[in-house]
DNA sequence: CACAAAATACCCTTTTTCGGGGATATGAAA
DNA sequence: TTTCATATCCCCGAAAAAGGGTATTTTGTG
């Protein structure tokens, strides 16, 4: 048998590093090397010592998994990372993916699909579960996982959710009332829905506020 | 010493379940002696087993922690519940303190501060770990925690967050949109807010849709 | 610089919501 | 039995949002 796959686990609660930790206990192959519970000593560690597959919590706080995918990758090219969450949202899974992971487990799984999920990772191949690929498959070919908001949109948006009117956000902004009126209507068109309480639902959904 | 403190963990993911195990794995005078991962099973196995302290997670799929909670007490007066999720917000802690649980910890504990935790819920006294008392604690005195909706009110606020209009949420229940329209101002009432996009934001954060 | 994207501002009309009342029927709780 | 909460329906007027455009100025990036 070759050397084993050096694991590391980023993911902010310590019960859940300890759950992967006992998951991955006594599987020939696999060698946890490590674990951090934030963005920044996860970088520190990687930088003495790197590992061959990161599992990353989507849900870290400061910097996201979302956003620390990427810069793994760009600091460690050859390293793999397979997304870890509890949620299944498609919109998650794919933006995941499309960041440069190499799957996406739920903290569900079993402990036969963790281990396979790391094998696969590591030979380089894409490993969904059956849960994960299940909702990917879904109808919802062309939509926009995603609506790519502006900041000032996300801005009026957050404003719009706090139950200001367009004048009152007009006055907050220093801009017209018929400016924000603008934005808004774009923000209909983006996010695809007809009036206010609906937008509000598929930003707060999407985590756009 | 007495005989050891039995707890039983009920959690929709494995790898959680094993994180605990693992945590408490070792420690003195607590002994896990089974865990669930659904409600269903949770019952059945306490009944043949009963135990002194249950870990309850909070989003459990199909019947909540939150919803089970009650239950529990209700079938085994003597047994301790802890409330255990990644949510820190104030209405899911006060909600699980109201229905009877003895505490609530965050799946971000410390092993001393869970330990910690099962010993005082086991001696019938509340434990809060220092994050959840300082969310408790916080200004928020005399404010509704969660506003009490009847079910038509939550019907027809789901309906709108849907993005339907009074018109068609009329149709759709086939009374009056002047009545829609009056269940809408008592919603506004009910949640203190302006407008529906307030309303929606409440709504969604407070779990009511 | 040039180009595209974003942010800004404006017009008109219609629909919907909001604010403020009031009123009736019904069933459950005090 | 008499409240009380719920659900139902109604009126009016004002405010806000939505639907449909057009157009100018920044601003960022190749």
């Amino acid at each position: 048998m070759n050397s084993p796959i050096k694991v590391f686990i980023i993911d902010d609660h310590p019960m859940v590093i300890e759950g992967i930790r006992g998951l991955l206990n006594g599987e020939p192959g696999i060698e946890v090397t490590g674990s951090a519970t934030d963005a920044f000593a996860a970088m520190e560690f990687l930088k003495a010592q790197t590992a061959d597959v990161v599992l990353l919590d989507i849900n870290l706080p400061e910097v996201s998994g979302l956003d620390l995918c990427p810069e793994l990758k760009a600091s460690f090219p050859k390293m793999k990372v397979l997304g870890l969450s509890t949620f299944k949202e498609r919109s998650f899974i794919s933006r995941m993916i499309s960041q440069g992971a190499s799957g996406y487990v739920l903290k569900s799984v079993s402990r036969e699909e963790l281990v396979e999920a790391i094998q696969q990772a590591y030979r380089g191949k894409m490993y969904l579960s059956m849960e994960v690929a299940q909702i990917m498959v879904q109808p919802e070919p062309a939509s926009a996982p995603v609506p790519m908001l502006t900041s000032r949109e996300k801005e009026i948006l957050a404003l719009i959710a706090e139950g200001l009117t367009n004048n009152q956000i007009a006055e907050r902004l220093f801009i017209s009332p018929l400016t924000v009126d603008s934005h808004r209507k774009n923000l209909l068109a983006k996010l695809e829905v007809k009036n206010t309480a609906a937008m509000i639902r598929i930003a707060l959904e999407h985590g756009l506020i």
